[in-house]
DNA sequence: TGAGTCTGTGGCTAAATTGCCATATAGTCA
DNA sequence: TGACTATATGGCAATTTAGCCACAGACTCA
């Protein structure tokens, strides 16, 4: 039927997923997984951080759903599992640029 | 042309959208703005937070572009700026719903 | 004017997130 | 086996976020 809890537990779910791709370097990765998988050294190398680093913001991706790993050989590579999460960025761009309109145009 | 700095600065401001929805409370409102706008009242008793909590939550929503408001004698009215910004759920849900087969099903 | 309602802000603590370094693990290849 | 490469993990300090309480400001209405 669906009682409070549950209603919370869809918002929760949602939550998840949104707060893994609300960072500006997983953003980056994930654009660039659209096309094609990548490896992570390939990842390090586009958002220039620690290799640390870029294995975690890949393990909060994975963590939420977002991709999924394939290792081969000594390299892991990373795709989409939906690559439908790239459309959302249409709709971010229309409020980038509507804020944009509204402060300088 | 689009230096270092630029495309950093796109994706951070996508950032910026995409962690102000990044909250289930937060999704709950924007979700109840898309047929029609709301007074903060109404907001409260829908999430059932403090006021405070809700006024806050409601200003990193405005901060980031996503809702206006419009005061009307007591009542301050907030309405989603791009409705679109609703479309993420179906693809959140691709989401949920991939995870959920693979963990159950 | 004064009481009452609605909303926003300041301040605070607890919790979560970030990103680096050091190090561990797993695989390759000589 | 041992050196080397690719990736992941533990730990830590710095930063950010969350949510409550107390209170301030704006507005209505008697």
């Amino acid at each position: 039927m669906g009682n409070e809890k549950d209603f919370k537990k869809t918002y929760k779910r949602r939550e998840k997923i949104m707060k893994a791709m609300a960072h500006a370097s997983r953003l980056v990765i994930l654009d660039s997984l659209y096309k094609t998988e990548k490896c992570v050294c390939e990842l390090v190398d586009l958002v220039g951080d620690d290799p640390s680093t870029v294995s975690k913001h890949l393990s909060v991706l994975k963590n939420a759903g977002i991709v999924d790993d394939d290792k081969r050989g000594l390299k892991v590579f990373y795709k989409l599992t939906c690559p439908c999460v790239i459309e959302y960025i249409d709709c971010i761009e229309k409020v980038v640029r509507k804020n944009s309109k509204e402060l300088w145009g």
